[in-house]
DNA sequence: CTTCAATTATCAAAATGCGCATGGTTCTTC
DNA sequence: GAAGAACCATGCGCATTTTGATAATTGAAG
């Protein structure tokens, strides 16, 4: 379990930072609100930690900005601003959590634990999206711009490849592992045979191309940034 | 969204009651803790908030109760016992979140709503169980007593049904409607072909049966009680 | 014991899914 | 701008899977 700290003072991030890794847990640090906002978006946390006030960059700010980008981590507020309204203002703002510094140790670890606990924390991905293509794992269904897509069997193992790799490019060996599981080359173009089916499955009629062709590399599935 | 309030002091029930009713949300308030308990185990509620002492049946077993029975209502605590420990015994118990009276209503209601806030309220289902017998929907897996079991697309949404319905009593009516999309008989045994492909694979081998025939009204899929 | 519903086995038709080969297209490099 | 490389699209056919029907057997209820 990974969880990230933003605080600025540095004995408050040692002590919580030192507790929860002698739980077991995997800890990160950023003393300030801008790289905690970059970390907590680019990475994928269990949790956070966040005090209400920091340079550069306030916790209210980063944990609204949060989630209007759809990350839902769970996040606890930690403040010495105990006011009811202070209180309030951080559950409202997007905060599963307040606690009011000075606090206890094992409380702040009951909490966190409460939190991991729910199933929400380990919810199971059951929709992948890019750009406005959505697959619902569960339903086995695609959809492009609202437009449900029929697939065979290989083709959705391609393209939830692809998703889950989007943005990267994806090389025919990885395909031929991952989707085929073959660990030799077959001396065929079956990869590009669907590649195909799937481009004219899911791009054509569609703007813009989300499937594209890295010369020389293999694919990359992306939207437009 | 129903909310249930364990708490045997009169004033608090109403006052919170009243204050939750106003935001829209139904709410029950059972005041001793074991029609409490039988209210939560039996009824659907998005959240409870209960009182950690209580007549008959405390708080915290409670909820360990309803943990044990798989019941993940969100949890608040409410109680006077606020100290640290105190505090670490309710979440610990298997409690989201502990508010030590006296509160603010808002507060209450801000912590309320960070609750129903998570996905894990309105978590979708990926896994059906009978007893033994599971499915995974997601991976599409079944399994009976750990080892898997290997269906055909209409055997997986015959047993899909019939899991969903479990317990209930599932008419041949309803399987053609539901499984075959046929909205007519088609005169033939079909259903009975399918269910008993279904009982080599999931029955045999295994005990207790879970499939079994309702004579002259269709089947039923259950555990023993 | 009889009857009718339910179960099971076997079969054949249908549908599907997949990969290959071929020939066409686009890109790169010189 | 020509040649070669990489990539793309299409149709075909094989193999397998999946399905539904028929018919024989079993078993429960009266």
């Amino acid at each position: 379990m990974r969880i990230l700290i933003i605080e600025d003072d540095g004995q408050t991030s040692a002590y919580v930072s030192k507790g929860l890794t002698e739980c077991g847990y995997l800890v990160d640090i950023a003393s300030n609100g801008k790289e905690g906002l970059v970390r907590a978006v680019s990475e994928d946390y269990d949790l956070a930690i966040i005090d209400r006030m920091l340079p550069e960059l306030d916790g209210l700010s980063i944990v609204e900005t949060l989630r209007r980008a759809n990350k839902d981590t769970p996040i606890i507020f930690l403040s010495a601003l105990g006011g009811v309204s202070d209180r309030v203002k951080g559950l409202r703002s997007g905060g599963d959590d307040y606690l009011v510094k000075p606090f206890a140790f094992s409380e702040l670890l009951a909490r966190v634990e409460a939190l991991l606990r729910r199933p929400a924390s380990r919810a199971v991905e059951t929709n992948l999206r890019v750009a406005d293509l959505e697959m619902n794992l569960l339903a086995r269904q695609i959809t492009r711009c609202g437009q449900t897509i029929e697939l065979q069997p290989r083709e959705f193992r391609l393209l939830e490849y692809l998703m889950r790799h989007a943005g990267q490019v994806v090389t025919r060996t990885m395909l031929l592992e991952n989707v085929w599981d073959y660990l030799f080359d077959p001396q065929t173009n079956v990869i590009d045979v669907h590649i195909s089916r799937l481009r004219q499955k899911i791009d054509k009629n569609f703007e813009p191309a989300l499937l594209h062709t890295v010369r020389g590399a293999g694919y990359s599935l992306r939207g437009p940034d």
